[in-house]
DNA sequence: CCAAAAGTGTTAAACTTACACCCATGA
DNA sequence: TCATGGGTGTAAGTTTAACACTTTTGG
C-alpha cells in the first residue's frame, strides 16, 4: 500500500480533467490516381499548448451528455455530418500526454459516408488529410490515429462495417473497393462476391448502377443488423 | 446545435470525476464439480451510494500515476497478486450511472494465476464470486462483467491469453480446461492439441507432470509474444 | 466488333470435425 | 490387468484461393 499522496505537491494538483475526441474516417477518391483512399479531418488548434498543430477534433464533457453523444456532438461540429458508425475506441491519460495540467482522453472514432459533398466544410481551421499522411500533429494524436487505423482494419476483417461507409444501395464491386482501401490490398472480385453473398447481411434489388462504362452492375442493400446502433459494444 | 447549459442546475454541477476499476478474472475449480470455472473478486461497498452492496474494486487515479498503473495497483490492493495480463476494457460515463455525482469510470480487465493461493486473502469486505453468479451489484457493474465475459470469450477464440492463467509450464490438457471454463463448452481433445501445437506459440518441455493417477502429460512453455506487454493494445 | 467490367464455374489445397485406435501409467 | 487420460491416425466435409471462362454493356 502506497501512502495516499506521495508528497505535497501531489495533493495541490488538480483531478485530471476529461475530454472527448474523435477520429473520424471517410473514404473519398484519391485526386491523382481516382482510387478510393481513407481520409479524416482534423483542426489546427487556437492556442496553447501546441498553438498552430493541427490536432483531432475533440471538447470537453458536458454535464448532461453521455460520452457517445459527446463525440456525436463533435462530429457534427466539425463535418456537419451524422456518423453512421461511432464506437469508442481507447481512453488516453497518461501522466505526460500533455504540458502542465493533466488531461485524460476518451476518443470514439466513426465512420461517415463522403457522398454528401459536406466534405467540403473546410475552412481555415479545419481540413481534411489522406490517413496515411497526417504529419506530425498535437499530442498523442499520431499514436491514436495509428491505433484508429489498426482497430478499423480488425473490424474489416469479420465484420460488416464495410457497409457504414456506403450509401442506401451499392454494387457488390464499391463494397470490395471499399475493403481494399481500408486494408490497403487487392482482393479477388470473384472470391469477394461470393462471400458477401453467403453472408445474409445484404439483399439484391431489382435495380442496376447505369452510367458506367460497360455492363451495369445490379445494385445491393444492407439487411443485416444495425450498424453502430448505440452506446454498446457487442458488435 | 445544443445552447452550452440547457440550465442553471446544470451549470453548477461540477465537471464529472474520474475512476479507475478492475474486473479481475481468476480460475479456481468448483468446489463441488471440480471442474475449472471463471471466479472474481468483488469488494463490499462501506459507504453510499449502495451501501453493503458488493461492487468492482476501484478507486479514484492519483496524479501521477498512468491508468494502467492505476489498475494495477488497484489488483495488487484487493487480491495481493500481480496482473499477468491487464488491458483496458471500456469507458463509462453516462450521466445517471450514479445517482448525483456524475462518476466516469475506466475499466481495465485483468487474468491472473490463481495457483498463488493468494485467493486466500478475504474478509469480511472482500470475497470470490463465480462469474456467472454475482447477484445484483452496484452501480452498473453486472453490464460492465458482462460484458468482460464477452470480451474474454472473444478474445479467447483466437488468442494466446489463456496461457495468462496458467504457471511457467502446463499440460495440454490443462490449456483445453482453460478454454472449456471461459468458453462453457467441450472441445475435442485430439483437435484441440494438434491445433495448439499448429501455433508456433508453444515448446516441448522434457518434464511431465507426475502425480496423476495415469499416464504422466507432458508439460509445456510459452514462447509466444509478451502477454500482455503494456500499455497497448496491438495484441 | 472490341474492351472491360460483371458475373459464373471449376478445381486443388488447406483447414475442420468426428471418431477409431494405440500407449503408458497408478492402482 | 484394467480403467483412464495421454497421445496418434485418418477420412469426410467444409472453406479458401487461384484463375479460366462466359455475359453484357458503351463506344
Amino acid at each position: 500500500m502506497t501512502p495516499k499522496y506521495a508528497n505535497v505537491s501531489e495533493r495541490e494538483q488538480e483531478p485530471p480533467s476529461l475530454a472527448i475526441s474523435t477520429v473520424i474516417f471517410a473514404l473519398r477518391p484519391d485526386p491523382e490516381t481516382g482510387r478510393l483512399s481513407l481520409w479524416l479531418p482534423l483542426v489546427r488548434r487556437i492556442r496553447q499548448p501546441y498553438r498552430e498543430l493541427w490536432a483531432l477534433p475533440g471538447g470537453p464533457l458536458r454535464p448532461s451528455e453521455s460520452l457517445q453523444d459527446a463525440a456525436a456532438r463533435n462530429l457534427q461540429d466539425t463535418t456537419g455530418l451524422s456518423p453512421r458508425y461511432l464506437e469508442q475506441l481507447y481512453a488516453f491519460g497518461g501522466p505526460d500526454r500533455s504540458p502542465t495540467p493533466r488531461v485524460v482522453s476518451i476518443v470514439y472514432w466513426a465512420l461517415v459516408q463522403p457522398d454528401e459533398a459536406a466534405l467540403a466544410r473546410q475552412d481555415e481551421n479545419v481540413d481534411w488529410f489522406r490517413a496515411d499522411a497526417v504529419g506530425t500533429l498535437a499530442f498523442d494524436h499520431n499514436r491514436i490515429i495509428d491505433y484508429a487505423l489498426w482497430r478499423l482494419r480488425n473490424k474489416m476483417e469479420y465484420g460488416s462495417i464495410a457497409y457504414a461507409f456506403l450509401g442506401a444501395t451499392f454494387t457488390l464491386a464499391q463494397v470490395r473497393e471499399v475493403y481494399e482501401a481500408v486494408l490497403g490490398r487487392e482482393l479477388d472480385p470473384a472470391n469477394f462476391r461470393r462471400q458477401l453473398q453467403a453472408t445474409q447481411d445484404i439483399e439484391r434489388t431489382d435495380s442496376f448502377l447505369q452510367g458506367g462504362r460497360h455492363r451495369p452492375p445490379r445494385l445491393y442493400r444492407y439487411t443485416g443488423p444495425e450498424l453502430q446502433s448505440d452506446a454498446f459494444p457487442p458488435a
